[in-house]
RNA sequence: GGCAGGUUGCCCGAGCGGCCAAUGGGAGCGGACUGUAAAUCCGUCGGCUUUGCCUUCGAAGGUUCGAAUCCUUCACCUGCCA
């Protein structure tokens, strides 16, 4: 198998590369042959997100630059949790974590290949990890970790005065022990993760080196922040979901089309296949007429296509266009505006002879959570009706509202619409 | 173990018997400006059958015409002394 010779200055370049073991040690052994390398993602939610999201398509790019995917599924490490800063986490009972691994699995599948040389091998933890006896994970295992040193971790030190159970204290002995089987069993001998898990990282890398006297590479890529530094998904609705039922298609392309300037050139390097030529003259454009977007557009394009396909895609932005296109709705067309409203969100159906006040069809419509808070919409000045403002609290839409007899496009801001039919 | 203090809306944090759905800041939301960006300014920010009513100020009781504010018990947290 032939490697490519550039992949590390190219994730270096795209940023990917937020700490790592001996750079030139993993240099070496990138450029001397396919490296088998892992990356392990924990069923924590029914569905990947955003911050995985780096993780699947870093582990593309290697493979794809010739080297050999296992794609880790967390069935063990999922049941006893990652200790994080906010503190201790909830339990999840077997057969939920078992169904979350099913669905991750199915997620990360799509964007490696399992057939050629360089096939990808997907592996759970739990397979050798369940059988394991706590006298032997003590002897073999426990006996490499000094205590001292995981108290000095980050995250460890942080939880000191709320408390950590030793549940969540261990798991870096489990995910540890997760590279060093790959190591003993399939030869891998690399491992990434995102920045939050470096110290998870280089324990199974000194695992290795302890137990085995192997050499192991490791790096983390970046936490993705808003150009302020907050966490993306963190203060609004939540992570950005992979899975098209927890978040539409249409929200996770307007998610990237709404990006903020100074970050389109960061994601675009991190999130799409474009070429560092491409990327850079989208830049160059980018910065000439901001105006224009073109670099939200082509990083909602390219990301939006890698997650949910190019069919999709195709559909979401005919919707966009619609709804934000700004001419007349009753001239784009029946069936393109009631798929475009579709596509946003699902359509509130009334009965035309008992059409609902403006403020029941933005509560029923989920536009907004309260009447309360629809009232205030309409004195504010931000509820509109088929893209006209609407001053009436009490307006009840009439025959004349009605685009080609039957759809009302209701909008709450300048972004969330909603389409409602009449029948 | 002893002494002192704290627990308020999404978060931080005022209030210390009626004028309190509760000051202020942040986040969020809306408007203006713009480019479905950022910054800025303005507004808004428990619910409802909305000139009023209902549920909120750690939990449960109590005092009072009336409590987030006073008393009692309980739970948790933080300082100081052992």
């Amino acid at each position: 198998m032939t490697v490519d010779p550039t992949l590390l200055d190219d994730l270096e370049w795209r940023g990917l590369l937020a700490h790592a073991t001996d750079l030139d040690a993993l240099r070496e052994a990138l450029a001397s042959g396919s490296v088998r390398f892992y990356v392990g993602f924990d069923p924590t939610a029914p569905s990947l997100h955003m911050g995985n999201l780096v993780q699947i398509l870093t582990a593309r790019r290697l493979q794809l630059a010739g080297h050999t995917p296992y794609a880790l599924v967390g069935g063990a490490t999922g049941m006893i949790g990652d200790p994080k800063e906010s503190g201790e986490r909830q339990l999840n009972s077997l057969d939920t974590v078992k169904e979350w691994v099913e669905r991750v699995r199915a997620q990360i599948e799509p964007f490696l290949s399992f057939e050629g040389e360089n096939a990808a091998t997907m592996v759970n933890n739990y397979d050798w990890t369940a059988s394991l006896s706590t006298i032997d994970f003590l002897r073999d295992i426990g006996k490499h970790f000094p205590v001292n040193r995981m108290l000095a971790r980050d995250v460890v030190r942080s939880r000191l005065d709320a408390g950590i159970s030793y549940t969540e204290f261990s798991y870096v002995l489990l995910q540890s022990l997760d590279f060093l089987n790959l190591f003993r069993d399939h030869q891998v001998t690399l491992q990434f993760g995102g920045s939050d898990q470096w110290g998870n990282l280089t324990g199974g890398v000194e695992l290795i080196r302890r137990a085995d006297g192997g050499r192991a590479h490791a790096f983390a890529t970046p936490l993705v922040t808003r150009a302020d530094g907050t966490k993306y998904g963190k203060t609004e609705g939540g992570a950005l979901w992979l899975d098209p039922e927890m978040m539409s298609p249409y929200g996770f392309y307007q998610f990237w089309l709404n990006v903020e300037d100074e970050k389109v050139g960061e994601l675009l390097r991190i999130f799409t296949f474009l070429s560092r030529a491409e990327i850079e003259a989208l830049e160059a454009e980018h910065a000439e007429k901001p105006f224009l977007r073109t670099g939200q557009r082509a990083l909602a394009e390219h990301v939006t296509t890698l997650v949910h396909g190019a069919a999709e895609t195709e559909r979401i932005k005919a919707a966009s266009a619609a709804l934000f296109g700004g001419g007349d709705l009753r001239s784009v067309g029946w069936s393109t505006l009631h798929a475009a409203l579709a596509t946003a969100r699902p359509l509130l159906t009334v009965p035309a002879d008992a059409v609902p006040t403006i403020v029941d069809l933005l509560v029923g419509t989920e536009l907004v959570k309260s009447k309360g808070e629809a009232r205030r919409a309409v004195a504010e000045g931000g509820a509109y009706l088929n893209n006209d403002r609407v001053e009436d609290p009490d307006y009840v839409p009439g025959d004349d509202d009605l685009i080609e007899d039957r759809l009302l496009v209701l909008r709450r801001g300048k972004k969330s619409f909603a389409g409602v039919e009449v029948r």
